[in-house]
DNA sequence: TTGAAAGCGCTACCAT
DNA sequence: ATGGTAGCGCTTTCAA
């Protein structure tokens, strides 16, 4: 590998001036660019990030911590961000922190630790007072689908309440009044708030709220298929249920299927996030839609202009969920 | 942030005393090991990673190098590397390369720029002489699902070959005897292996193949339906398809049933990866077992032996495909 | 417009 | 067992 000392030599300059052909921001005569740029061209010459990192303290990337690697949300939320940085020759950094609080915690630092300008986090299981503190210390980051009030600036969230209450409230349209709920691990903040709008729904409608007819699922499937037997099981009757989110409600069309029960007719199903999955199931799935992907964009949107000082982006931190209506519910006859 | 001569002041000792300590290599005394641990705890002191590997020329960090960062075939390969990597306290750098071979070079040289010690690579529109090369520079790289004969030691592959025999075998085991494929983008190594094992199985079973059959797709669900009314128009008579990946088999699916075809009753269906919601899809999908959880496993683990000499490590680089039969193909009636 | 030189925060070699 | 110090490859003042 060659490097700025050896491009300078055969160049015929100074390390300064290599390094400002490179940067091209201070002014360097057309004919001294030239020379160097043909000199860097036959030593193939690649400047080492690692080093112009730590003489710029600056890296030009972006730390992004997942919840997983896998997975259709956190997929296209990888994919949204890394397109939009790239776009600006700022690059991603990505890491995961699969919900467990070490976990997350030690990849925050392994970032900060890399240098990253900024970071975009999905956390779940660091605390509040951890994030608040970071926020203290001068890290500078976006928490996307996480609510903060001391550090609301920093959020950049769907309305999740508002998600549950469309979800229930369109079978309730539907004349659906003995509703089940399967929910996310109660002690997600996202799972809650969804929980809550269904809660709302049904006092709007006048429903009385049964806990019985709430089952708590951890966002796999299996707990999906799970939750309808455990609902079964309580004997109590119920024609629509909603799930917190798709794969868990993917969990229940399989489990319903074996049972013999058909979908839509006996029971109406209706998820959450509208996973790319959704529109292939059979029957296709009605589900609250949830924009990751353009979150994720104005997350990548958000640091573009507070760390690297782009104009002209129109930014926003609350996004709204809409319902996607498919086969998977329909009218209670 | 604290750096590490702050720390050694703190402590009374020298730099390299700190250093050694953090590297806990040399010999250090009990007493002075104490002081100084306690004094990185005082100041919260964080190593700047980025300053270590300038200095050790080691990162600690190997470059993942994926076709997309969305997508279950992905997700999972990218969550085995993690996972196998960070065991070792070692950590994953990842990048996309969009099957565009400019922007594959980009993110290698992104990736060799931010100075990792290895890379994982999953490329598919960078020439085979770029790879040669770059093995030959010294770059310590391995290959996932291509091979190259003159870097064979690199790769990492499954015997797509013998996967599209399989799927093939199967339903003319089934007595199917005119089968439709739906094939990958013919410039992809591994699609035109695919195709190849299903032409040689026809081949084993005396069974002409017939070019008309076959539908070039891109490997995206909108392409299997496309490639289904296709097919249905050459007037061609079919009773089994043969999708290269299991994406384009739901796009099959999906249009069967806008048909009014019945899955597998008139026509039976087979996958190739055996994606995640392979099962889940109705009916759930007949498909080749692709293992990339292990083969992403097994890539980590072949550069956790040969970059950071790991020993105990048994390797493999050839994958067999299984077959995993479930509801979408049936014997002809 | 160009060059000289002082770091960036750490490692690793050579002394002691 | 510990300290001194020369780099790692680059950026960025400050002078010229």
């Amino acid at each position: 590998m060659a490097t700025i000392y050896q491009v300078s030599e055969l160049a015929g300059v100074s390390l300064a001036t290599v390094s400002r052909v490179m940067n091209n921001n201070a002014r360097v005569s057309d004919k001294t660019k030239e020379k160097v740029l043909s000199a860097m061209a036959e030593l193939g010459y690649q400047p080492n990030a690692i080093a112009q990192s730590l003489a710029s303290n600056c890296s030009n990337s972006v730390g992004v911590l997942v919840s997983e690697l896998h997975g259709p949300f956190f997929g296209d939320m990888m994919s949204a961000i890394e397109q939009t940085l790239r776009s600006e020759g700022k690059h991603a950094i990505i890491a995961s922190g699969h919900s467990n609080a070490d976990t997350e915690q030690a990849s925050i630092e392994f970032l900060i630790g890399r240098k990253c300008d900024a970071l975009i986090l999905h956390v779940e299981a660091v605390s509040d007072g951890y994030l608040i503190d970071l926020a203290a210390k001068g890290v500078s980051f976006v928490l996307i689908n996480r609510y903060i009030e001391q550090i609301s600036t920093h959020c950049i969230c769907l309305d999740n309440q508002q998600g549950g209450y469309l979800a229930t409230q369109h079978v309730l349209d539907l004349q659906h009044a003995q509703v089940a709920y399967i929910s996310g691990p109660s002690w997600k903040q996202d799972a809650q708030a969804r929980l809550n709008g269904h809660k709302l729904a049904l006092q709007d409608a006048d429903i009385a709220f049964d806990s019985e007819l709430v089952f708590e699922g951890d966002y796999q499937q299996q707990s999906g298929s799970a939750g309808l037997d455990a609902l079964l099981g309580t004997g109590k009757a119920f024609s629509a249920i909603i799930c917190a989110n798709d794969e868990m409600a993917s969990g229940v069309m399989s489990r319903a299927r074996e049972l013999n029960l058909t979908i839509p007719d006996q029971l109406s199903i209706v998820g959450f996030d509208n996973i790319i999955y959704a529109r292939y199931l059979y029957p296709t799935l009605t589900t609250v839609d949830y924009p990751i992907f353009q979150m994720g964009k104005m997350a990548a949107n958000y640091i573009l202009a507070k760390t690297y000082d782009k104009s002209g982006l129109v930014l926003r931190d609350v996004f709204v969920p809409k319902l996607e209506v498919r086969n998977s519910s329909q009218l209670l006859s």
